[in-house]
DNA sequence: ACCTGAACACCGTTCAAGT
DNA sequence: ACCTGAACACCGTTCAAGT
C-alpha cells in the first residue's frame, strides 16, 4: 500500500472519515498530546484543511475516534452463560480497551452521551433486565453500574497503564510507595501506614471487585 | 480592595502564589475554557511571564487550583458519629466540589497522585480503619470507595451542574429523553425502554447507594 | 466534489530588560 | 527579588484557489 505523492497524480487512497479516524486513533495511542491536525495532515499526506472535508472540528474528530475504539472492543466481549458473568465480561473489556487507549476515557464522559457510552449503556442494560431487575429499577441499575464502569476505568487508564511498555508499572509504583512512607505523620498516618500495600494490589482485580459489591447489590434488591 | 496600576507605583498588591491560584479558579469556573495566562495576567493586572515567577506551567496551575477546591471541601465536611457516616459525608463533600467545579475532576485523577487525591485516600482510609477492616485489606477497601468516588463524580459533573443555572438540568434531560425515543429499535431497545426513567432520577442518590453498595461489601468482609 | 496550503486569531512559554 | 511585555513556536480553524 505505497503512497502516490507526486504532484499531480490523483491519489488512489481518498480520505475518508474512516481513514481519518483511524490515523487520529494512531496518534493518540503514540501520545496523549500525540494529534494535531497539521501531524494528521502529514500522516494522510494531505493539507490540514482537507481534513474539515470530512470532519467538522477536532472535537468530533476525538469522538468518532473513542467511538471506534469502544465499538471494537465490544465486538470483541465473548458471549457468556449467565448475565452477571456477561456484565463482568462487558466491564472488563471496557476497562481493558481504556487502559489501552487512556484518551478514549475522556470522550466516554461527554454529555449528551456518545454513541460509545450508548453502547456500553444498552449492553449492560439488557443484562440488567436479563438479571430479573424489575422495570422501575432498570434505568438506575443500569446507570450506576455504567457510572462505575467508565468512571473507575477511567480513574485506572490516568494512573499507568498496563500495556505501555515505556512506562515500568513496578517502578512507579516502588517509587510511590517511598513518596507515600515519607509524607508528614501528622497529616497522613493512614496512607503512610498502607505504603506498602501499594505494590502489591491489582487494580483489575479490585476493579472486578467493585463490580460483584454492585452486582450483590443489584441481587439483593430482587 | 481597589487596585493600583498606574506606572511607575509600587503594588501594594503583590503577585503571589495564593492570589494566582484564586484569580485560577475564577476563571475555571466562568468557563472550562476560560484559564489562558493572557486572561489570568489580565485580571491580576499583569503581564503573563508574571505569572511564571510564581507557577512553574499551566499544568501545576491547574493542580494547584484542584488542591485548593478539594481542601476546602474537605474543611466544611462535617462531624460524624459512625465511620459509615463519616464515609458518606466525604463521598457527598467531594462530589458536590466536582459538580460545582467539573474542572476539578480531571485533576484528580493525574498521577502522581496530587495533594488533593491523597487527601481523599486518607480521609477515607482512617474512616475504613475505624470500621474495623483487617490491617491487610486498608488498602484494597479505601482506594476501591476513592476510585468509586472520584470516578462517579467525575462522570456526574461532566453529564450537566446542578449548580449552573446557565443549564437548566430538566430541560436537557428532557431533550436527552426524547433522544433516546428514537434511537435505533434493533440497536437500542432497552436505551429506548428507558428513556423515560431518565428524567426522574437523582444522581446524588444513585451515587450514594453505590456508597452504600460499597460499604455494605465492605461490612459482610470484616 | 474534493483537496491544497497560506493566513488568521489565538495559545503556553521564554527571556532580555526594567525596577 | 519581582515584574513587564515583546517574541517564539506552536495550535485549531477558515477560505480562496485549484483540480
Amino acid at each position: 500500500m505505497a503512497k502516490a505523492r507526486r504532484g499531480a497524480e490523483r491519489r488512489e487512497d481518498a480520505l475518508s472519515r474512516e481513514r481519518i479516524v483511524d490515523a487520529a486513533i494512531e496518534l493518540l495511542d503514540e501520545g496523549e498530546h500525540g494529534l494535531t491536525f497539521r501531524a494528521l495532515a502529514t500522516r494522510l499526506v494531505t493539507g490540514p484543511g482537507a481534513i474539515y472535508w470530512h470532519i467538522a472540528s477536532k472535537s468530533e474528530l476525538l469522538v468518532a475516534a473513542g467511538d471506534a475504539v469502544v465499538a471494537r472492543a465490544l465486538d470483541e466481549v465473548p458471549a457468556s452463560a449467565t448475565p452477571d458473568e456477561a456484565i463482568r465480561r462487558i466491564a472488563v473489556g471496557v476497562f481493558e480497551a481504556i487502559d489501552a487507549h487512556p484518551w478514549v476515557g475522556a470522550q466516554l464522559s461527554r454529555a449528551p452521551w456518545p454513541e460509545a457510552t450508548l453502547q456500553i449503556f444498552e449492553r449492560i442494560g439488557r443484562q440488567v433486565q436479563a438479571l430479573g431487575v424489575p422495570g422501575r429499577a432498570h434505568f438506575t441499575s443500569a446507570s450506576t453500574l455504567v457510572s462505575y464502569i467508565i468512571g473507575v476505568s477511567v480513574q485506572n487508564a490516568a494512573q499507568g497503564r498496563l500495556f505501555d511498555p515505556s512506562v515500568d508499572r513496578a517502578d512507579f509504583l516502588a517509587a510511590e510507595s517511598v513518596r507515600w512512607k515519607k509524607l508528614d505523620a501528622q497529616a497522613y498516618p493512614f496512607t503512610r501506614k498502607v505504603a506498602a500495600q501499594l505494590r502489591e494490589h491489582d487494580d483489575r482485580d479490585e476493579f472486578l471487585a467493585g463490580i460483584d459489591l454492585l452486582l450483590a447489590g443489584v441481587a439483593a434488591s430482587l
